[in-house]
DNA sequence: GCTAAGTGTATTATATAGTGATACAGTTGT
DNA sequence: ACAACTGTATCACTATATAATACACTTAGC
């Protein structure tokens, strides 16, 4: 049993407002904190637990999620045992990725970019210290479980976190390693800033990142930046496994194309 | 040009308490009344855009956004023009998928059918008069445009929403089909109650659905539904095209292999 | 070049809407 | 048979969001 994909540890998330915000409406941002509750944990929770885990009182708590499954933004676990995120949700996933401007360009260009490159192509959104998939087109032969959409990996340790740090200025990318939690994902993972910073250099000149063995064992990835008025907003990656690849093979097959594709996203954007 | 994928028109969703209830929260529900203004429209909106839409006043719209904003889960366009659905939501996104279990649990045996069946296979969740797509795995050379997580397709026009509903009672079914907007999708689909009810009723014998062009032009689908404690919770679609297919041949091809993906999933729920 | 209509932002007094304490009936587990 | 949970319900108080109004800026029309 592989490992699967990781998911950057639940950052903790403000819900309050900065001092002498009127605008700011504190109900409004209660409803996210519930709904926020379930980040962290694998299993149906109870009403007690989300107030714990949000920080809100049982009464409140109560009332919220009480609305909230009324809503379908919540609803109750199959074995009626607790509550669960629901279905509704969903309805705002596709709002956000349906008018993202970076999905809707480089949705057809990927799915050319597959017909050329028969591995495991994704696009994520750059957020920060993390990168967010938006969405994956599998390899013929997929073994590894498909990854799901919002899965966030972190920018440091990642070929597309690297490649979108590589668009920004080095005091830049030095503020946005400052703000990251540098695990070690694996015996490989670069976890000294100077170092990784090196890494991104590299990236810049080349126009693409490599990474091998960092953060998935066994698995070779390039990573593509793609920029909008000079900002990284994401990037592709090409993924594949190091028992069919070396890494130059990859990086000579997989590199100019997945180049090519940036450009032709960035052009439309 | 194909049409790619149809989404359900916004269903008008409620959003007030029915009366008397004292434990609805007014202001949760406003938050994600914001957020749900932009299910219906393709561009970024304005504040008073998302007040009309919403149907807040232009004084709650400002102060919910403004929170919304502050918490990433509505961010700026790109070109500074108007408000977007943030990323935040795709964490949550995220958990739904994660914590749903049959999600968790078909996703293994559907890349096992795919590599029996080297079509396009879907996992969809059901809800009502609508399946939701939870996640899509393509089949080699796919041609339309990667469905979206989140997109929904109506239940009675579908493989896998006849599947499903023919997991229900005949009553139960009118029920839905009564609560449904029979839309004609193409000159094949089929709008009236009473016959969609005799497709449903053939899939309860055969165990799948077949569609053939009622919902997307060219297209052979095969849906089997995914039962939990006798309610459908979901369905497994297999897709191919005309252009490949006889209908009889994809049936023959696909749905023994589909029904017994079917089952296996529901033996580990 | 100047309206006019749009953008987002900010400040208030007022009363409504949410609070949180308290209570209860039903399960689950030991 | 108990204790510790579930989820649900009610209610007086006041903290909270309201909605009206105002302002500075940008965009579009002519």
């Amino acid at each position: 049993m592989r490992p699967n994909v990781r998911t950057t540890p639940g950052k903790e998330l403000k819900f309050e407002a900065e001092e002498g915000d009127a605008l700011f409406v504190r109900s409004a941002a209660r409803a996210m904190q519930v709904l926020a509750a379930f980040h962290g944990v694998n299993k149906a929770l109870s009403l007690s637990e989300i107030a714990k885990l949000s920080g809100l009182d049982r009464s409140a708590t109560q009332r919220i999620v009480h609305t909230l499954a009324k809503l379908d933004y919540v609803q109750r676990s199959s074995d009626d045992r607790g509550y669960l995120p629901g279905l509704r949700l969903l309805d705002h996933t596709l709002d956000v990725l349906r008018l993202d401007p970076l999905v809707q360009k480089a949705t057809p260009v990927l799915l050319e970019l597959r017909r050329s490159l028969r591995e495991r192509i994704d696009l994520s959104l750059f957020d920060d210290t993390r990168m967010i998939y938006a969405f994956r087109i599998q390899s013929k032969r997929e073994t590894f479980y498909a990854t799901l959409v919002g899965h966030s990996v972190p920018a440091f340790a990642t070929a597309g976190g690297r490649a979108a740090l590589s668009l920004m200025t080095d005091d830049e990318v030095r503020e946005v390693l400052g703000r990251s939690e540098l695990i070690e994902y694996t015996a490989a993972t670069r976890t000294d800033p100077e170092e990784i910073l090196e890494q991104v250099r590299i990236a810049r000149t080349n126009g693409y990142a490599v990474i091998v063995d960092e953060y998935l064992r066994g698995e070779v990835a390039i990573g593509v930046g793609i920029s909008r008025d000079g900002r990284p907003i994401g990037a592709i990656h090409v993924a594949g496994s190091l028992s069919e690849w070396s890494q130059d093979e990859f990086e000579r097959q997989a590199a100019p194309v997945a180049m090519e594709a940036a450009r032709d996203i960035m052009a439309s954007l």
